[in-house]
DNA sequence: CGAATTCGTCAAGTGGCTTTACGAAACAAC
DNA sequence: GTTGTTTCGTAAAGCCACTTGACGAATTCG
């Protein structure tokens, strides 16, 4: 992912900036339930918040509901970088299906969402 | 891995250590061979290497056939480490292998190492 | 209302890493 | 055999993504 978010532009990216950016992403979420998503602290979250917003990845605004929390809004760069971390996800999937075949692959990916899902 | 490990009396090793022990583990290797293997730098597996053999699990000694190296040779603290790792491994095979299924969990498997086998 | 919880942030410290630099041993060329 | 190059491990310094502790402000609860 970073290799391709780089050859893209976004090489102001670093490795710990993809744990923000990870599934479901970070989009109006407030940082202290993001934090606890991603089991780190507040803190931690918060400095890469602030990177990534000085970035022009996203931005944080006072949340109107609750005047001491925010939320957090993917802006217009970091909704391209997902996209090509998306694409990254879909080069994968496509060399595993040339590796192990359509239907092995397909059997591959339902084994491995049901066995998250009852996780 | 680290929670059986504490649970076994291990409770002086932290997450770092287990890059180290990672399969196929230390024992008889060069510190610099294993350093590229983990794709780290020699002098981070040093330090790590510095603290394994200060707790006793491992040792470093001369290498006989090259006086500038040295090998990796795995204590009896380490080999019960092992042990623990793999029932800890052996524990979550048993637990997907009641989610799943046998057969199941067996195509699992055998998908995920014919993946790796090609990588 | 008052007490306790939750929000985000400031400050200080930590540790697993990196880069740079090095001396010693091994290897290669001739 | 000597000389230049590579490889061995280590020493030193710095980095940065985290942690814990403490805090004021807003919210929630009894």
């Amino acid at each position: 992912m970073l290799e391709r978010l780089h050859e893209h532009g976004f090489d102001d990216l670093d490795a710990a900036h993809l744990l923000v950016f990870q599934y479901p992403g970070p989009h109006d979420t407030r940082p202290s339930e993001l934090a606890a998503r991603l089991r780190i602290s507040k803190q931690a979250l918060g400095y890469l918040l602030g990177q990534l917003e000085q970035l022009g990845y996203l931005e944080r605004r006072p949340d109107p509901n609750d005047q001491r929390g925010k939320r957090i809004l993917v802006a217009r760069r970091g909704k391209r970088a997902i996209r090509v971390i998306r694409e990254a996800v879909a080069e994968v999937e496509t060399e595993w299906t040339q590796r192990l075949g359509a239907k092995r692959f397909t059997q591959l990916r339902q084994l491995l969402l049901d066995l998250n899902e009852q996780a």
